[in-house]
DNA sequence: CTCGGAGCCTGTAAGC
DNA sequence: TGCTTACAGGCTCCGA
């Protein structure tokens, strides 16, 4: 489910039951995710008030009343579902516990937030809001793709010297943060480029071309899971989930969608990941 | 420092 | 039907 499209829809669906809201109750049903969960994680939540919640790259951050925050990380299989809100924004009732409920969250205006992830490669942790950019998973990642900080400039310079396909490139978080698989793949058939073409051999220009094109494919999907979102809350309550219609991404063997091109989509894999691309289109 | 591959976990779908 | 294998949208760690 979730690279950066995905986390901001689920910040947007989250945010109108938290924001401003007091924890009153935090339940933990298990020691750890991918790493230990912070001491007394339970009792550090329980009672906070939730002052706002922020994005950076694939993480949300949850500010809290007391100095701290709440990093969440949904990996590969994270979901947070909302359920019992009183104004019937969501669920109405709690829907019965099912496994791989790791975190639950209660909140003063009866809302429900259940974090289950059965592959358990997400995260939670919590860290002192004034130096949440310090903390070591957010301390070396590169700039927001949506964000000023984000240039044709930057992209040519930190690729600059590199040797490695374009598609590792761009899956390296700390070239630009936020891409994964799919969006990458979603992009470089919007480029045009291979995605086992190495880096050293793109002209520049065409580097720099990925950037706007890296904002568009973003852009489109928020836009896409914010509108299909308020649909799938009617249904029930989950956040982040959404019926995606993709170029390249999935489509291994079906037609290339460019007019005018007969080819087909093809898969190939590249550190251990599938890349789908054009081969007529994409070199 | 750079890059590629293994590994972490569970669930699902495809293949025999 | 049952068993086995491949694969899944992230990220870190290790070795060459």
């Amino acid at each position: 489910m979730p690279e950066l499209p995905e986390v901001e829809t689920v910040r947007r669906g989250l945010a109108p039951a938290m924001e401003g809201q007091v924890i009153t109750l935090a339940r933990v049903n298990r020691p750890d995710l991918r790493w230990p969960f912070p001491d007394n994680m339970a009792q550090r939540l329980t009672g906070a008030r939730v002052l706002g919640l922020r994005r950076r790259s694939k993480y949300i951050l949850a500010d809290l009343d007391r100095g701290e925050s709440l990093l969440i990380h949904l990996g590969m299989s994270g979901r947070m579902l909302v359920s019992g809100d009183p104004l019937g924004q969501f669920v109405h009732d709690h829907p019965a516990p099912e496994k791989h409920d790791h975190v639950v969250l209660d909140m003063a205006n009866g809302a429900r937030i259940t974090f289950n992830d059965p592959r358990r490669f997400g995260a939670m942790d919590l860290l002192p809001t004034a130096t949440a950019e310090a903390h070591p998973l957010l301390a070396s990642i590169g700039p927001e793709p949506l964000g000023n900080g984000f240039s044709e400039s930057h992209l040519v310079a930190a690729l600059k010297g590199r040797s490695m396909p374009i598609k590792s490139a761009l899956l390296d978080q700390k070239i630009v943060a936020g891409l994964g698989n799919i969006y990458v793949c979603e992009t470089l058939y919007r480029g045009r480029i291979h995605p086992a073409r190495r880096v050293t051999k793109i002209a520049q220009r065409r580097i720099a071309a990925l950037v706007p094109i890296i904002r568009q494919v973003l852009s489109e999907a928020i836009e896409a899971g914010g509108s299909s979102l308020k649909d799938f809350r009617q249904a029930d309550g989950e956040l982040g989930y959404f019926q995606h219609s993709f170029d390249v991404y999935g489509r291994e063997g079906a037609p290339c969608k460019t007019p005018g091109c007969t080819d087909h989509v093809r898969r190939i894999v590249q550190s251990g990941r599938s890349s789908f691309y054009c081969p007529s289109c994409q070199r």
